[in-house]
DNA sequence: CTGTTAGCGCTTTCAT
DNA sequence: ATGAAAGCGCTAACAG
């Protein structure tokens, strides 16, 4: 039998019938062959090296880019390459190399401007290592999480990307990744049980300015709409509210912190709830933007003025936030640059062996921006 | 040579020397084959059916849910799945069947509320049938876009949802989909020149019935902030612009009608134009929400009034769009309809034949949603 | 019901 | 520099 693929033996007679049956025989191949790529939808290597009279391998070497193939053969299937469109089949390429160039990200939910933000960044930096980013979102809800993490790990990304959600308070599901040398990062919503590299903000410190700016516009009592407490985020920005407060020797009132699971539609019950309180609070801080801004509304509908009788303040400097009347006084947080650190912190694990990861915890800025939401009038600078 | 894989050979000799010969064997094999799992930090179907003493194929069928396969067996393959928390590797899975069961989305931008609303509606959608989620974002740029489609084919997508980006004037990089038999649906931001199936709103009959309100509130210069030219949404919205001031015996004045290229910073210029002009408009309908909104900063800026001095309309609903003060008058765009609806239609082509794809384009409903930026307070409805 | 075999499209030794 | 062959992990057609 004369060989399917490669090249056409050399030594074919010239004797008419073996001749005309050779013919008949490639024919019939070669048909079959065209019927399979037109059913295919696709250009493989092997259409390729059929055309030029290549193996697969050599054709293989020059698209790779392999130093040892001829300058002649490399022009020859780069042109044919180019001018089939021909795409290197991902999927095969993922088997042999067990590696996919995919990064998966898992987060809580995209409809706030944060996530979106962190994900742009992350994309970018992706991008630039050769990375693809496939997101799914937890719509704060741990069954998801873990049907997110099996998804992900099914379609063997090559790292993880993790928010966690508000749910969350077993990390089996991740835990998984980092038994089969998958590496992991998380950001934003962290984990202290898995010791892996972490991305966060100094959500204290930036809390802790937030409040004591407050404090300094003369606010006696602050309410802080406190975010749940599994996610340490929460705990960080309610410690740093909690230390601002006792260092300007102001009283922590229990009934002005109200923990707050994130629940649209429960912001009234509470701004309500404060509002109607015997002696009321002067000050909101939120434990982000969303609330804030929701908060805000509220206040506004009954007639207060902010920040006059209720300053207000938020956390993360959302794409809203700036065009509120008043617009609204938050901690900012660098979006992009969290998901980019994220991936940068991804690609060290991937390069190194497992042996070598370390936990490393990036910590970046969170910086307050003061605006009209606390702003007193008689403090603002002069034109 | 003894099996590698499958049954232990039933006719082990006891004679010594061939029983430990044989043993030394499968020990080495044994102790390879540990060491490749390790290294691979995968289970896959070989390992468990080494552990079971059972065929590759009678797992996988007991795995995939086949119907011939015992019960006995089938249990005990999904315990030790379960137990060795084995995930099927989708790779090879994909590469087999040649089906990837992701969907990949190709996006403009999703900072703007709009495009992530739209994905959350077309994820829930897809994993319900059991499909996967790609996203990325072409950043306005054609160049981006076809870099996009290229990672999208070459990661073997089964399908893409696209929404141009504002650049596009070429779809090459698209029609290589239909030419492969990917099925491709457009959405919102469409393309007239291929013939597949697109899903829209009415954007045409929103734009009318916006301006058309903007004119019964007594308004008489109507501006519009028309997007670019390239997309075919900026033109409807520009069209039904034009319908309503005719219907109305309005005139057009080309000096009201500004195209604006979403370049972001633009806006500034084009309605502080507007501001100076001899006899500046009273009413600005804005082919977007952010355009809107950014619109409404400068005016506000400028110390006029809105509505009274100044209506302002937008387009989409996005969510900073009621938070404004005053809240903006829109046109809302079903949003996660959006999304499912082009998942659902890129469905129906992918279980039917190439030859039966059919080029439907689904139009949702985009309604007038009337607010304090166009609600003159005279006529503003009793409390 | 179960085992054997042959690929999916690609990369990567190992020959030549 | 090029070709042949093995194999990534899985499914499916074909035999028992």
């Amino acid at each position: 039998m004369f060989p399917l693929i490669g090249n056409v033996p050399k030594n074919i007679k010239t004797n008419q019938v073996d001749f005309c049956c050779l013919f008949e025989k490639y024919l019939i191949i070669y048909q079959q062959l065209l019927t399979a790529a037109l059913k295919r939808h696709q250009i493989t290597i092997i259409d390729i090296a059929r055309e030029l009279n290549l193996s697969k391998s050599t054709v293989s070497r020059a698209l790779t880019g392999h130093p040892k193939v001829s300058t002649a053969t490399r022009e020859a299937v780069l042109a044919l390459a180019e001018k089939l469109d021909y795409q290197r089949n991902m999927i095969a390429f993922n088997l042999v190399t067990s590696k996919t160039l995919t990064i998966g990200i898992i987060v809580p939910e995209f409809v706030t401007s944060f996530f979106p933000q962190v994900i742009i960044g992350a994309q970018e930096a992706a991008a630039k290592a050769g990375y693809n980013i496939i997101v799914s979102q937890s719509n704060e809800s741990y069954e998801t999480e873990v049907a997110n993490a099996k998804v992900m790990l099914a379609n063997r990304v090559d790292g993880v990307l993790v928010s966690l959600s508000k749910e969350t308070r077993n990390f089996d599901h991740l835990k998984i990744f980092q038994r089969k040398g998958i590496p992991i990062v998380f950001f934003n919503r962290v984990c202290d049980e898995m010791q892996v590299p972490k991305v966060v903000v100094n959500d204290y410190d930036g809390a802790f300015s937030a409040v004591e700016h407050l404090i300094q516009t003369g606010k006696k009592r602050i309410a802080h709409l406190a975010g749940p407490d599994s996610l340490i985020i929460s705990r960080q920005r309610l410690n740093g509210y909690l230390d601002a407060l006792r260092k300007y020797n102001q009283p922590i009132v229990e009934e002005l912190i109200i923990p707050y699971d994130l629940t649209t539609g429960k912001v009234k019950i509470y701004v309500n709830h404060l509002l109607a309180l015997k002696e009321p609070p002067d000050a909101l801080f939120a434990i982000n933007d969303p609330t804030a801004i929701e908060a805000m509304q509220i206040i506004k509908q009954k007639g207060l003025r902010i920040p006059d009788d209720m300053a207000v303040v938020g956390f993360s400097n959302d794409y809203a936030s700036a065009l509120m009347e008043p617009s609204l006084t938050t901690v900012a947080q660098p979006m992009r640059e969290i998901g980019s650190t994220a991936v940068q912190l991804l690609l060290d694990q991937m390069d190194r062996d497992v042996a070598n990861w370390k936990a490393v915890t990036r910590t970046l800025k969170a910086e307050l921006i003061i605006r009209g939401s606390s702003r007193p009038l008689a403090t603002a600078p002069p034109v």
